[in-house]
DNA sequence: ATTGTGTTGTAAATCGGTTTACCGGCATCT
DNA sequence: AGATGCCGGTAAACCGATTTACAACACAAT
């Protein structure tokens, strides 16, 4: 465990100055090969490599972005961590990972690391509704990008699936397969893609003449997918199609389903959102909004890219959503 | 976007000297309560948050962490992210995360990063074999701990699953309920975890006079779950019981099992190992050998910061598995 | 001979903390 | 009175880079 060399050693071995060695390694002078071939034979034997913190202190930012997520178990924001880190690792930065479980505290906690410089830029999902306290932190510290779910008021780039246009596909596909009678079991109320998601799936369905009997909010979890599926059968049993607004309250409503020995599909057509879990091997295989977490990331990664180099960046961005049909969705006679 | 107030901001609106700051922060120095409310007050009023690079340069260490898992989608190294993240955070720490892809280049990239200082240790998980060169930089930087699979000639703590015990409950609940032709799915040859596990299920076996008849190796993945199940079906039709070496290996062979119309439970009983994916929401629910994950995140962070801390430690900790029982081994007429 | 114009560098300040070595003054002990 | 110890605090070096400002030299042009 020898101390690494440091640019001095560098410099040392090469006969040079440590400016000389730093301005040739970052472009900013250019070298009689003679000298460049020194240092570069130096930076070989020693085995050099920078010391990233002093290269932050120095610089002023730390080639780091942090990803905020509600929590990182949860396959769709498991899968947006894998996306925004490939992405990152594409443009050479890396990745801290945090994780809010949804409280406030922490949130703000790590919005403080930000304006500490301790990251370049924050990629914010949260999924609960905000008192302005949020929204007040964030309009304080400027490279945040806001992802996956909106909080009201704030003034930063915005990434977000197009809901609208999935609750529209959800609905044009049960209504194309003769079901008239139509529910949705949704996230949190006051939340923008519970909003969304429902918003879009009511006006296609009334498109087509078919009609949202009901509508049940709540958290994003299998807990009220079970009981809102319960609750939904015993007082609405007319109601033969479901749009379940996440892959987590669709597990939830198999609970319910298999307790009640209603066979997916030809007892309830059902279609979810996200599309993260392992949809194509339930039993029948399942039809799903998709959301497009490599697309989303993209957008995020490079959105923040734009803010941290100062460049004025479109406001919101939407990526589209992709039904994938399976087969949960049982043609009515 | 004003600067930041630094240590010298605090210490001049306090009346005092930087140094005194410093060390009465990090509890090197008592100062009567005049003095060190005058402090708490600037910290107060300019909302004073230390530089994280400045403090990691001066100590030499960053208080970070990384992680670094071959995919972070997949449920079970998302599962052990968030359990690796909320022990970290507990314990004060940051954390980085990395994901090789299990490219060997990747996993050498940030090997290096933690050589220079850029994290304070590194929970390493691969599932390849290695050439030696892996073990050779591993060997080269001290604070690494290896979870979940070994890497042969590592001289590192490391942190595993008791697969053995895990294959041995897999059998003795096959064998328990009548199953006496069993078959295995593993994951690759050369690796540990598949070894162990087969090994636990093989005696365990045997002791019940029950025989396992195949063991087919691949990679721990949808496709090879899918195919060796249809070779096993093909080649081994007399085989009723069937333990699966991981999550994607059932997923797989649930694929199989749908296709040639054989129930899962009655037609072919199956155990699985991780119980990171859904497995409670199939039907029938399927019989897992849990990985207690959050177990293997604090014995992998624990480790990791007693060799921060230059402790020495054990050599390897093997975290117990706990068999969860639902349906899908049937009782054998 | 003087002036200019590159070329090839370097000295020194800076980023924002931590830490070592020390200092002056007061109380206590002998 | 002199030695001893403690309290309250500071100056200055240091971590390892980046960056600004400038210097020495060669060579050409005037």
């Amino acid at each position: 465990m020898a101390k690494p060399p440091s640019l001095q050693d560098v410099a040392r071995t090469a006969g040079l100055s440590p400016a000389t060695v730093s301005r040739y390694l970052n472009g900013s002078l250019s070298l009689p090969p003679e000298t460049a071939g020194r240092i570069d034979h130096a930076i070989e034997t020693l085995n050099y490599q920078p010391n990233p913190h002093a290269r932050s202190l120095s610089r002023g930012r730390s080639d780091t972005i942090g990803l905020l997520v509600p929590e990182i178990d949860n396959p769709f924001f498991a899968r947006l961590a894998a996306a925004v880190e490939r992405e990152a690792s594409a443009a050479g930065l890396s990745l801290m990972l945090y994780s809010s479980l949804n409280r406030k505290e922490r949130e703000l906690h790590y919005l403080e690391r930000l304006r500490r410089n301790f990251v370049d830029g924050l990629i914010f999902a949260t999924n609960h509704v905000d008192d302005g306290e949020l929204t007040a932190a964030i309009g304080r510290s400027s490279n945040v990008v806001l992802v996956d779910e909106d909080i009201d008021g704030v003034d930063a780039p915005k990434v977000f699936s197009d809901n609208v246009a999935g609750g529209r596909l959800a609905a044009r596909n049960m209504t194309s397969a003769g079901h008239r009678n139509l529910a949705f079991i949704g996230g949190p109320e006051g939340i923008m893609s519970s909003r969304e998601r429902l918003a879009g799936f009511r006006e296609e369905a009334a498109m087509a003449g078919a009609e949202v009997t009901v509508a049940l909010f709540g958290a994003y979890s299998i807990h009220h997918g079970r009981d809102a599926l319960r609750q939904l059968l015993d007082w609405h049993p007319d109601v033969t199609g479901v749009f379940v607004a996440s892959d987590e309250l669709l597990f939830g409503a198999l609970e319910t389903l298999r307790d009640r020995k209603i066979p997916m599909g030809g007892g309830l057509s059902l279609v979810t959102f996200d599309d993260a879990g392992p949809l194509a091997f339930l039993d029948p295989p399942v039809t799903a909004i998709r959301q497009d977490v490599a697309g989303l990331a993209r957008e995020a990664v490079s959105a923040l890219r734009g803010r941290i180099a100062g460049i004025e960046d479109p406001p919101v961005a939407r990526v589209p959503v992709e039904l994938v049909e399976r087969r949960s969705v049982s043609p009515l006679v």
